[in-house]
DNA sequence: ATTAGTAAATAAAACCTTTTAGCGCAATTT
DNA sequence: AAATTGCGCTAAAAGGTTTTATTTACTAAT
């Protein structure tokens, strides 16, 4: 196990200065006027005994660590999860490195969580905030750190946001249901604050009233069990006679799922919001909302890397559209 | 935005030593016989003023950074993203984070990935080692820092380990099969050396020869594309008229699936290795081995911390018990 | 009266970079 | 002749800790 390789061991070296070969190594060399030949030299030598400059130390100096914070719900979620995975292959390729944390949409953790990455001193940061987390997000924006907010943000503050059209998605799904026939469409969301959700029940909402037709609305506690969620499902679905569902979310949807299973009733016709595996596989296979993923990751990183170089001054927010994938799970109602 | 306070603000304003502040702050007031007096003033000054040490200065001095490395197969693989959650919020309640990248299996990012985590000097590393690692692996602790393989491990390589019982999982999975008087099971896996498929492969064996079966076993190219997976699995399936189907990782069941789905074939008798919501779901629901993730995330934070404490000195490796869980899909066969 | 020992605190080195400010010299301008 | 500019490079400061070696001011023992 040998000793690491210094910036002053190469200087020795080479019988010149540590700044020289700093220069250098930073790309500066045109600039602070260094001849090319030592440049060269320089370079060749570096290469050869393979030196890597120490990071921390470098980023003590340059106040910059290249780490950004990613604080999500929930990174089991394959939905969290797949735009973790590309957030994290696009930001590798810039040089930046992930540091992440899942929050379980528990404001105290998310606070505490951010506060600990602060402290660490990351160059920025991904959140998707829980309710309750505007406070902190305000901070962190007035201690002039970049914060790129997604899946939800706050109406009072002005931050960059990368996110899904919401509320057109549930509105599409909401008017393919009446189209296809269904007359007694249900609603699942959460009890929750988070624009999302507000935006998905507005979707629903205004077309339920454009198709003159009744609402049914059932909403979750956040933190119910498993059997919780369940539970309420049967009786809303059961008590209300719905002949179509549209699930806030695709762990809704997917409760919704077991609920059938474990009650034995017929499940209606249904949407989830989020594709999942599951959702393809079943028989029927169900239709969902889904939100582009590959494009929210890039934006979320395009942005993040934009403020980092300090290349843009006015607050971004992206809103992308969603798409529709039918399934068998709504297929034309036949009246009886 | 205020100025970040220091260390020496504090000594200044107290009229003390940096070094004082320092010992106290590091718990060896004691030991360096401080007076209590002096370490409760200190103590609440600290307080009152929120002071937080730079932590990048900290590490620079220490060469501990507290931050440890994930290398991991696939974020977006339930498996590995319930695994990273858990160990994620363990290592959390300890004061490490996690910095974590995907390797898709690919050994060149693997090797890159574990060099620029070295380089940032992270304090211990937890791998999923893809083909073709063990001399990055090996190099590693030579340099003496930490490593815990998981999921799979290097037979010639002495390391910590933590993994499942796979030959068990397989033997079970497949006498379960034979018992249920299956006749022609195949068995479905990669091509690929990693341990944990060679023991499910050897387990299936084993347990076939116990039996007197003829084996048919089927695999599949690590870089196959859904599609060519789909392909050869229903090939495999259909040609050799098997009438059962152990297959060797989640995602291999669920590309059978899809291709039953996309061919129009009924799936034969099946077992899926790691569980997954669709398997629970689907109609029959999927019998399969569950490997336990929970423990299999402790004992690796574990040995983890215990290793980065140096309270160990030999190789432990810990190999869990699976559970088949069983379902719809494994019913008794009725002959005709 | 000197030495030894101890309690309580500290000055300075070490960790390894980046960056500011400037040096010595030759060539050019005033 | 004196002042300015350009060139190629560098000394030293700065970034904020931890830790080693040392100091100071006592008390107790020889």
């Amino acid at each position: 196990m040998k000793k690491r390789i210094l910036i002053s061991d190469i200087a020795k070296a080479l019988g010149i200065s540590v700044t020289t070969v700093s220069f250098i190594l930073n790309d500066k060399a045109k600039e602070k006027r260094i001849s090319e030949a030592l440049t060269k030299r320089v370079l060749d030598y570096v290469k050869k005994v393979g030196y890597k400059p120490n990071e921390l130390a470098k980023s003590l100096r340059t106040g910059k660590t290249k780490i950004l914070g990613l604080i999500i719900e929930d990174i089991s979620n394959p939905f969290f999860g797949n735009i973790a995975r590309l957030i994290e292959s696009k930001v590798y390729e810039q040089g930046y490195r992930i540091i992440y944390c899942s929050t379980n949409n528990d404001v105290d953790k998310a606070r505490e969580l951010i506060q600990m990455f602060y402290d660490r001193q990351v160059d920025g940061f991904i959140i998707t905030p829980s309710d309750g987390l505007e406070d902190t997000v305000k901070q962190l924006q007035q201690s002039n750190i970049p914060v790129v907010l997604f899946d939800r943000y706050f109406p009072g503050l002005e931050t960059d946001y990368v996110g899904a059209d919401n509320f057109q998605g549930a509105f599409d799904a909401t008017n393919h249901l009446c189209q296809q026939g269904y007359k007694r469409i249900g609603f699942v969301s959460l009890y929750s604050d988070q624009t999302q959700m507000k935006e998905r029940s507005d979707g629903y909402l205004k077309a339920m009233d454009n198709n003159k037709q009744q609402s049914f609305i059932q909403k979750v506690q956040m933190d119910a069990s498993d059997e919780e969620a369940m539970d309420s499902l049967k009786d809303f679905i059961c008590e209300n006679r719905l002949d179509a569902v549209l699930f806030s979310t695709n762990y809704l949807a997917i409760s919704g799922l077991k609920a059938s299973k474990k009650y034995n009733f017929v499940m209606p016709a249904m949407i989830a919001f989020d594709d999942h595996t599951v959702f393809k596989l079943l028989e029927p296979s169900i239709t969902v909302v889904s939100q582009p993923i590959k494009e929210i990751a890039e934006n979320l990183i395009n942005i993040l890397l934009l403020r980092l170089q300090g290349k843009i001054k006015a607050t971004r927010k992206m809103v992308l559209p969603c798409e529709l994938k039918i399934r068998e799970s709504t297929k034309a109602k036949v009246t009886l």
